[in-house]
DNA sequence: GCCAACGTTGGC
DNA sequence: GCCAACGTTGGC
C-alpha cells in the first residue's frame, strides 16, 4: 500500500464534508498541475492519504482512502488531460497534526509538504506516515 | 528555444 | 497584505 497527502482549503472542501459523504466517497476534482496529476495516476485502490487543510488550519485533519482509481476529471474541458480519483473519509485524527508540529519534527523535515510546499497531491513515505499517525494519536 | 511578464499557491 | 516559489503564456 502506498501513502499520499492531498490538500484542500477547508472553506472550499473540508475534511468534515468529506467524512459526511460516507463510504461511497467523492471524486477529488480540480487538480490542474501535472506533477499532482501524475501522483493521482499512481494511486491504487486501498491506498491511504492524509487530508491537509491549507491556508486555514494548516493541519492534517484526517485520513482518506482511495476507493476508485483515476479517470477523467468531469470538471475539466473536453480534451484536457486532468484526472480524478474517488476518495472516502476514513477517520478524523484525534489530534490534528499542524504544519508547525511537522516542522519541529526532525524526522519529517524532508516531507514533500515542506520541500514542495505548493504541490497539492504528494507522496508520503511509510516512515512519515507512521510518525504522523503517532503524532495524531491515530491507531489504525 | 529563451526569457520576461504574469497568475496562482500558500505560508507568514 | 505581502512575498517567495513556481508554472504558464506569449513575444521575439
Amino acid at each position: 500500500m502506498a501513502f499520499w497527502l492531498i490538500k484542500s482549503e477547508p472553506d472550499v472542501w473540508s475534511f468534515d464534508q468529506q467524512l459526511a459523504k460516507g463510504a461511497k466517497g467523492e471524486p477529488w476534482t480540480g487538480v490542474r498541475n501535472h506533477s499532482a496529476k501524475l501522483n493521482l495516476m499512481k494511486m491504487k485502490k486501498g491506498d491511504r492519504a492524509f487530508f491537509y487543510h491549507s491556508n486555514i488550519g494548516k493541519e492534517i485533519a484526517g485520513i482518506i482512502e482511495i476507493v476508485r482509481e483515476h479517470y477523467p476529471d468531469p470538471t475539466a474541458e473536453a480534451g484536457e488531460p486532468w484526472v480524478v480519483v474517488d476518495v472516502r473519509g476514513v477517520a478524523k485524527l484525534p489530534q490534528p497534526v499542524t504544519l508547525e508540529a511537522i516542522k519541529k519534527e526532525s524526522a519529517l523535515k524532508n516531507m514533500a509538504l515542506i520541500k514542495l510546499s505548493r504541490l497539492s497531491v504528494q507522496p508520503v513515505t511509510a516512515e512519515e506516515w507512521k510518525l504522523v499517525c503517532k503524532l495524531g494519536q491515530f491507531k489504525g
